[in-house]
DNA sequence: GGTGTGATCGTA
DNA sequence: ACGATCACACCA
């Protein structure tokens, strides 16, 4: 089916529940010069912004996370651990932070360029699976950050393929604060190998 | 399959 | 000091 762009409202709401229609969404990179790169997003997380203490947001706003208190559909991108860059979805309106993370996909198109920018892994099932692995196969780092997703470089599309009417969900991935046993804000597509590694992919 | 650890640096 | 991580070593 024919490739659509998600209009700027669909962003315009709680991450929560923009993060599980995500699933299945189509991201895609394009950049002068070389072949468009696409990915099948399996693996998302929601965070709330001011009210979630496991947000970048949540202690106001900073120049690092400027982007998630500006308008929805445009890409956040981070630096974390030293090395690695992770991109988020920013949802909510102008001036209320909320971001998706996107946290792992399936390869579509581009997989050679994917694998000539990931030149230390030897599984396919490693290309994208992960914030950073995800970043890494696309070539998204901190010159992509305020990328607007549905007319930019890099934009996410609705190919027609319907979210899982019954996503995998657990708690996020990786926090040490912030994390309650209800709050489950991580979705994943099941039995796909392109979510994280070490981590449950069919589970409740 | 699982666990443990070094790498590496911007941010607060 | 620490982090919304990764890759590899090692053990089972």
């Amino acid at each position: 089916m024919r490739r659509r762009r998600l209009p700027r409202t669909f962003y315009a709401r709680d991450p929560r529940r923009v993060a599980p229609e995500l699933l299945n969404k189509v991201l895609v990179h394009t950049a002068p010069g070389l072949e468009p790169v696409a990915v099948r997003l399996v693996e998302v997380e929601a965070y709330c912004g001011s009210r979630d203490p496991a947000s970048h947001a949540f202690r106001g706003q900073t120049p690092r996370n400027a982007t998630m208190f500006g308008p929805p559909g445009f890409l956040y991108v981070y630096f974390t651990y030293g090395m690695h860059w992770c991109a988020n979805v920013v949802c909510e309106t102008d001036g209320v932070a909320g971001a998706v993370l996107l946290r792992g996909g399936q390869p579509l198109e581009g997989v050679d360029l994917m694998w000539a920018r990931r030149p230390k892994i030897s599984r396919a099932r490693d290309l994208a699976s992960g914030p950073a692995r995800l970043t890494q196969a696309l070539g998204v780092t901190g010159v992509d950050d305020g990328t607007d997703l549905v007319g930019g470089h890099v934009r996410l599309y609705d190919d027609g393929t319907a979210p899982p009417t019954r996503p995998g969900r657990s708690t996020r991935i990786g926090l040490r604060v912030g994390e309650g046993d209800r709050d489950r804000w991580r979705w994943f597509v099941r039995d796909n190998p392109n979510v994280s590694p070490g981590r449950p992919t069919g589970g409740r």
